[in-house]
DNA sequence: CTGAAAGCGCTAACAT
DNA sequence: ATGTTAGCGCTTTCAG
């Protein structure tokens, strides 16, 4: 490909050596005249000189590239999750690569393979299903830093972002238990990773604090799509509950359809709570009662903390907290 | 960065020079012997040797990436639309690097610059506000092929992926004809694309064809989201329309929202009618009638003719023509 | 069958 | 203040 321009070239057109051009290019040029520095910055630009990549980062041993790791591109909270990496990387001067796994380990191996191979600076990896021996077996050897998001910690030594799934879990069963509810259900993939599991937990409390026996929580398995939250309906219904909260909001849009459907109403027939706070829930009807974690804003400084570990390898161990809150609309309501 | 394990490492290892080592490990091993052959394999296994991306790409001059540029991620028709892209690029072991530049078009000219930046070997753009003039400064002088998609067309040279926008039109005018409605408008953004452009000139034709005036069809502008369909409310229903079509579903589901808030019923007081068919059309109440196009599809089918154009320079101009087609769903009733 | 050597485009000691 | 030189890790003639 490409008909490009190398640092010869513009050093010929300048009339000076190429370590000239190439210190000048890279704001080491402190030490050259005024003069050449403006003549070599005019050159470049004539020659519409840039860089070559590879050449550079051989010598370099850096891509300025992070892997970023997601589940499901198509769920919102992702694609805000992204856009919050994306828009750090920015202004950090970095260049995100991200992949979809779409929910398979086997994708997700593949692609963090991809990644180490394209010699990503440091990984985002943010997808449920990849395990320990995977990060361990191909991260770990090339020492590339990573941060984990929404995913079991495997270590307690990594830089860590923190979202309070517990009391998101809590403010959820609180909620719903002052509403009159106590027949709840909780909908949750199987072998959900610890932040859904803090969720639980979290729920769980809540539900004991209010006096409600623990067998008055029934638990529905389902991954985190609409198709899977609408195939979850009968089981819901069939549980004889009066409220549920959904591990995510796109969870809690599918059970809408399969309501409607039957002909129920929300919150009337059943009070739904979500997770995530994604944009869609205001444009729900009823619109969606939600938790809401800042997921463009922990994308930000998901990117943050990786990127500060690159360029200062020393400092402590990273942690950031994000809070989330309850966002009261209009699919929970009274127990009838 | 990285403890890498290099090609000279692995010779040693294997008793072998470099030479050797490169040319069996790129299958051009032939002449070598089979025991020389194992070994070499074996020994690269054993130390995990990956060769050197940036060194490889620096002699080659191909990086195996392919620059993906699109509007917005949060888009569930564009999230679709890079899921396509990345599985067929997987498949040709290319590696996308995918963009959403928000519909900003100092973002845009951003990314590409740090696509061709990072050499990317050839380049999808399937984005809206993008200026010929960029992609001329930009593009052309390095040479890098490139797809348009879901765009204005420059020039009629360039390889082609093509969606019958101009029957999808038709379609959405006849079926709302065919209901009976004669006041009819359309929800598309201003200074649309060709693409856009062309649903639109679909739509009249219907209009015209069902024996309506001209001036029964009121354009209004909203761009490509939920919030800005939702923003539009007033002006349609000031309209006195009966029906509309709106160009992509978001848009639609916006005007659900704003209809909803009104005490409004779809389709009794208004038909609505979408465009993409993306999966959240079933989700919402009514589910919404729309134009499908096989997005996926053509995610797929845009990096295939892309890798083709890389890999066989001389090819002919390619075309593919992707077909749409209506999907009756709850959003449009007979005219009251 | 195998290896030595050149060089891709760039950066950075180390001269001068 | 500027240039010379030696690689980075790899592929590829070209010689054995």
């Amino acid at each position: 490909m490409a008909k490009k321009v190398t640092i010869r070239q513009v050093a010929n057109e300048a009339g000076v050596s190429v370590t000239t051009v190439s210190q000048i290019l890279n704001n080491k040029g402190g030490r050259f005249s005024e003069k050449t520095r403006n003549k070599v910055l005019a050159v470049k630009e004539k020659l519409h000189y840039v860089p070559d990549f590879n050449a550079r980062n051989l010598i370099l041993h850096s891509s300025k590239m992070l892997g970023v790791l997601i589940p499901d591109l198509g769920n919102p909270f992702f694609s805000s999750f992204v856009k919050g990496v994306q828009d750090y990387s920015r202004d950090a001067t970095y260049m995100p690569i991200v992949f979809s796994a779409n929910h398979d380990a086997n994708l997700e191996t593949y692609y963090l393979g991809k990644l180490l191979e394209h010699s990503v600076d440091g990984l985002i990896i943010a997808s449920a299903t990849i395990t320990a021996e995977a990060i361990d077996k191909l991260v770990k050897p090339l020492q590339v830093p990573y941060l984990l998001f929404d995913q079991n910690q495997i270590a307690n030594l990594a830089d860590r972002i923190e979202v309070d799934d517990y009391h998101g879990g809590y403010l959820a069963g609180q909620h719903l238990t002052q509403l009159g509810h106590q027949k709840l259900a909780m909908l949750l993939p199987k072998d959900s990773t610890v932040n859904v599991c803090e969720r639980l937990r979290g729920f769980k409390t809540a539900i004991k604090d209010a006096g409600l026996p623990e067998n008055n929580l029934v638990e529905i398995n389902a991954n985190f799509s609409m198709e899977a939250g609408y195939q979850a309906t009968k089981s819901i219904l069939d549980s004889g509950v009066s409220a549920v909260f959904c591990a995510d909001d796109l969870l809690a849009i599918g059970l809408y359809r399969g309501l409607e459907e039957r002909g129920l109403k929300v919150p009337d027939d059943l009070s739904i709570i979500g997770y995530d706070d994604i944009d869609l829930d205001q444009y729900v009807n009823p619109k969606l009662t939600t938790i809401d974690q800042p997921v463009a804003e922990i994308g930000r400084e998901s990117a943050h903390l990786l990127v500060n570990r690159l360029e200062k390898p020393d400092i402590d161990r990273q942690l950031i907290k994000f809070p989330v809150k309850l966002i009261k609309r209009e699919s929970t309501g009274l127990k009838k």
